[in-house]
DNA sequence: ACAAATAACTGGTCTTACCATTTATCCAGA
DNA sequence: TCTGGATAAATGGTAAGACCAGTTATTTGT
């Protein structure tokens, strides 16, 4: 019965569009759509065609939205992935480790896949994301700063042209940071940190701007070395302080 | 954000109506709908909501409409993605080459690894995998194929000590598997490939027990490569058949 | 400076109309 | 009577406009 060839609907194809917008990373989690009004006039179609479009991403779970608030995208993608150790990162102190090993691999094939792949729209975008993170340090708000890393990596990722490696390296970014401020609550990192950390990040910015994959690979790996190295040292001396405060705190119960 | 509490939205409503009609047995696979117009009138809503309704059924795969035909119950039911993936891997044929492309770096750097971390309890459940896997070829049954396959490559990663590898490598793996299954049929596997992917699997394996952390790596990228090439191969052919097919249908038009 | 009232968006729903495809009906011609 | 095709009816697909119901930003009043 269903064997005739099925005419194109107008939309399936809106749904398409705005799937492949996501997969692909210029809509990405948390990014709010467009004014159904506008979209649709952007697209081409009529409001109700777009809302049906809309209904079937919102049935897979992809979208949401609020009535007066507007049409979200929601992290389905990531979480299918990363949903069962959101909890885990906290009590399970290795899996820091292995994240970050895995991390140093993810980070440095993206940036050699972005040296190699990038068009000039992905570098004006990553341009962008830099000269942003430059911005926000010296800023006193974690939030932003955190935002602003993660815009920057998720650039790269994006500019490696491949989906996974663009959602994947954002998702796990956004999962340490979030573990990190839940953890050591604001963090103020390592004093001398912050230009080092610049300074990283303006390697693997020129190297991918300069088109050289390998040296973009090694800058990669290098900051994720140092981020390593650096969280190591900081959480030890939190442990120290720590334990110190529990031995002091020992025969207060709390409140 | 989305902390509010949600208003019931009434295509929601409507959704849930029809979709007990289904489940409950009043609508039975095959049976067709009310005519929109009428349906609309029936359940008190305007048409737009219901179509509303329609169309996210219709994106779980519970409903298919025909322009000018009618709306009917799907007869074959129960695919069940819930995975956004899943159904992503078959609109998006450039999203299977990513994903190939991702899982080159993700085996390869799993399997050197392996190489270097596996402990003698590894590399004695990698062997049982690995017996498992060349006692299961042979056997017509593709799910058991696919369940050795994934528990091969699933003990790799496990002996990379490293949860994200290991996780990862068997969540991609097994996307894969189901995709194959679900849009190519059951793909008998070219004639040759077989063999070539058992010594694949052997090279991989011996250099894993032998400690060799390159050859692994290398063993492994040669095997995704193989993985590639092939299913590209298969790929082509199908979609040549498919325009054969449609070639010879065109002067036929379906009474 | 702060809080409340207000204005401007934004999604949710409805009505109406028209188009495109399919299906059923009917009528002329054999 | 039967067949074939033209015609009409029914059905899903799309569009436009209006209004309602929440949300968010702005203004205003104290």
């Amino acid at each position: 019965m269903p064997n005739k060839v099925q005419v194109p609907r107008i939309s399936d194809a809106v749904a398409s569009t705005l799937e492949r917008r996501i997969l692909e990373g210029s809509l990405k989690p948390g990014d709010r759509l467009p004014a159904e009004r506008e979209l649709a006039i952007e697209l081409g179609v009529s409001r109700p065609s777009l809302r049906e479009a809309i209904q079937k991403l919102a049935s897979k779970g992809m979208l949401q939205s609020r009535q007066g608030g507007g049409t979200f995208v929601t992290a389905a993608l990531e979480k299918s992935f990363f949903d069962p150790w959101q909890d885990m990162m906290g009590s399970y102190p290795n899996l820091r480790e292995d994240m970050l090993e895995f991390r140093r691999m993810l980070e440095g094939q993206a940036a050699e896949w972005a040296a190699e792949r990038a068009t000039d729209a992905d570098l004006q975008r990553l341009e962008q994301a830099y000269t942003a993170l430059q911005a926000s340090f010296g800023n006193d708000d974690t939030e932003k700063r955190s935002a602003a890393d993660i815009a920057f990596h998720q650039a790269i990722g994006d500019a490696s042209h491949n989906v996974l490696i663009g959602h994947l390296s954002a998702a796990l970014l956004r999962l340490m940071h979030d573990n990190i401020r839940l953890n050591l609550g604001e963090l103020k990192s390592v004093p001398a940190a912050g230009k080092l950390l610049m300074s990283q990040h303006a390697a693997i910015h020129a190297a991918i701007a300069e088109r050289k994959p390998q040296a973009a690979r090694a800058a990669a790996e290098t900051h994720i070395d140092f981020v390593r190295e650096t969280l190591a040292q900081t959480l030890r001396s939190v442990a120290r302080r720590e334990t110190a405060e529990r031995r002091l705190n020992t025969d207060f119960s709390t409140p």
